[in-house]
DNA sequence: CTGTTAGCGCATTCAC
DNA sequence: GTGAATGCGCTAACAG
């Protein structure tokens, strides 16, 4: 039950040199003496203390976190997790670097990416830009050998060990059922509200959102994407002018950000009037607070404190050459309606986009 | 950054037992020293090594996990999870013990705490049966020392340290919204499925979607409770009843367990009939068939998974002392639709209930 | 190819 | 009150 490497070494009838040779198969063991090794070690049911093997080791993992310097709450909650997860980090030996950049800028991401191969940590987790010089700069740091991971968003046909983030064409399907079935009875337009569809989240969440509608729900009419650059304002003026020249808009998918500037059109339009039926992305204290007056009819999120520390730990286990535990690693597509809304979530009420 | 005991030891000019002894507050000290030390702590931002301390105190995480010896999916994969943390628990110095008791048995639950007392390992999770025996054996337990967390079951106004489980009203809430949002433009009543509402978990379940459904769909009728003791052949029988004496069912909100009987009674009806919205709990290999096929069209669902671990992670904190991350710890109510169910459940196939 | 030895960062006897 | 010494389970130089 609680053998240590003393142990095996004495049934094997070798010594502890011996043993962490096989232990962490290193060459200079003969065949034999390896197999009476491993003999030992499951005869006695072995579990090395990786504790105490990290602490002989001195090992400290270093990973680089770079993240764009966005204002809105999404970016701004997953640096305060990345914050939080630092501290925690410390104490198990891991050192973590933040490293802002501007967004969306594709040659200031490659200049990132280029630096962290430069710098050669164990590990290295970014928010992609789905372009080819990325993709290049990824290969460069895997290749360099450091450990990549993508982070919220992902970057196809790369060289990335992993991606942490949620499927964001089911995101665009499980939307679309929403107000599909939510809109029931109804016979409006369905109106889309992208930042932009340049971006590979928001194009993945409209075109399964727009399959999934025309598949289950044909016969609704999709208006054209309407693209707000994530911008509140803009986003508004967007909104406002559709409520007026459409009588007839029975649902809103609002797939982006700029969220504010939708619930400020929103609750501007006629009470009286039938409201449109709206699913938005993510969870901040506009979303919240708009869910409660019942202005949003569903949120879709994802929990940025579980992103990092997924990413945190894979990269660990990368590090390690471990395994994951899939089940833990799988980041969910969280729905919230009014009624399960975390009571508790008063606190982000400084909130920008 | 990399400070260690030595280095405090140095810098406040005194030795290693003394800084220990400061780290540990442990008595023996003048406060003069103390405050050196203390000093010298925060001034080179010393962060303790949890596995060295661990290493050389030699310690031993021992937790008891009760369980019931339910037959039924959720449970399965709850036991199924614990074995797979029990091999990743010991290479981190824990050591859990299932123990088993008969489903639904105070004297059997009680009586497995109490033995629990008597074995005092450093922490307990169970399933509670909420009865005032239940909540004195627990208080027993905790008053001998052993931290105590509840699970998928809370307590109510016990001893627990933690409730590691969903909240179970908002659950019915969701429900109930999900529900009438569905069924926006229909006529029909609304038909509820429940094991047992002597079981806490249920009767929370139901007082939340009946309270939401009243207040947020008047009008909207609610038939009395069906309950079918979570056996798949009653929930069938109790199904197939319903949906032949009354044609005008809008919904079904299945709460408890025993989907089998349900998606077997759905399934028989017949098709060019309009098919009731139907929301169901647990996610297994029934449940998202049924929901893949559209006989129901929402699931919600707890991880197992993340419970276990959860637990585990409450009950070390608790016997280190320590704080949790409480994002971490939340355990969501998680929705499904037929959109986001995750493509690889094919491998729950072999449920029973 | 294999064994000896000296720590990693910390907790814990024991002397002083 | 305080300090010096020993060891937790493992790894990584070194010797042989």
């Amino acid at each position: 039950m609680k053998s240590t490497v003393h142990d095996i070494a004495r049934t094997a009838g070798v010594s502890l040199a011996t043993v962490d040779r096989v232990l962490n198969d290193r060459p200079g063991v003969r065949a034999k003496t390896r197999e009476r090794v491993m003999n030992a070690m499951n005869a006695l049911g072995y579990v090395r203390d990786v504790g105490a093997a990290n602490l002989a080791r001195g090992r400290r993992y270093r990973f680089d976190f770079i993240l764009p310097d966005n204002e809105n709450t999404f970016m701004l909650s997953l640096r305060t997790e990345l914050e939080t997860a630092i501290k925690h980090a410390m104490a198990e030996r891991v050192q973590i670097n933040l490293v802002l950049v501007p967004a969306f800028d594709e040659a200031a991401l490659v200049a990132a990416l280029d630096a962290c191969t430069a710098h050669q940590p164990d590990g290295v987790a970014f928010i992609a830009l789905d372009t080819d010089p990325v993709r290049a700069a990824c290969q460069r740091l895997t290749q360099s050998g450091v450990h990549a991971v993508t982070l919220v968003s992902d970057l196809g046909h790369s060289s990335r060990a992993h991606y942490v983030g949620i499927d964001n064409g089911a995101a665009g399907r499980t939307a679309a059922r929403l107000l599909g079935l939510f809109a029931n009875g109804t016979k409006g337009a369905i109106a889309v509200l992208a930042g932009s569809l340049q971006v590979r989240d928001h194009q993945e969440r409209y075109d399964g959102f727009r399959t999934a509608m025309q598949v289950d729900f044909p016969g609704r009419e999709i208006l054209p994407v309407l693209e707000g650059l994530d911008e509140g304002k803009r986003v508004e003026k967007l909104v406002r002018d559709l409520l007026a020249h459409r009588q007839d808009i029975a649902g809103i998918y609002s797939l982006g950000a700029g969220n504010r500037g939708l619930v400020e059109a929103l609750a501007a339009a006629p009470a009286h009037a039938d409201r449109p039926l709206v699913v938005a992305h993510e969870r901040d204290g506009i979303t919240a607070q708009a869910l409660r007056q019942g202005l949003i009819h569903a949120i879709l999120a994802q929990d940025a404190g579980h992103e990092i520390r997924s990413a945190i730990r894979v990269l660990k286990a990368s590090a390690d050459r471990l395994a994951i535990v899939p089940g833990q690693e799988h980041i969910r597509i969280e729905i919230f309606l009014k009624d399960n809304l975390p009571q508790s979530d008063c606190r982000n009420l400084a909130e920008t986009e």
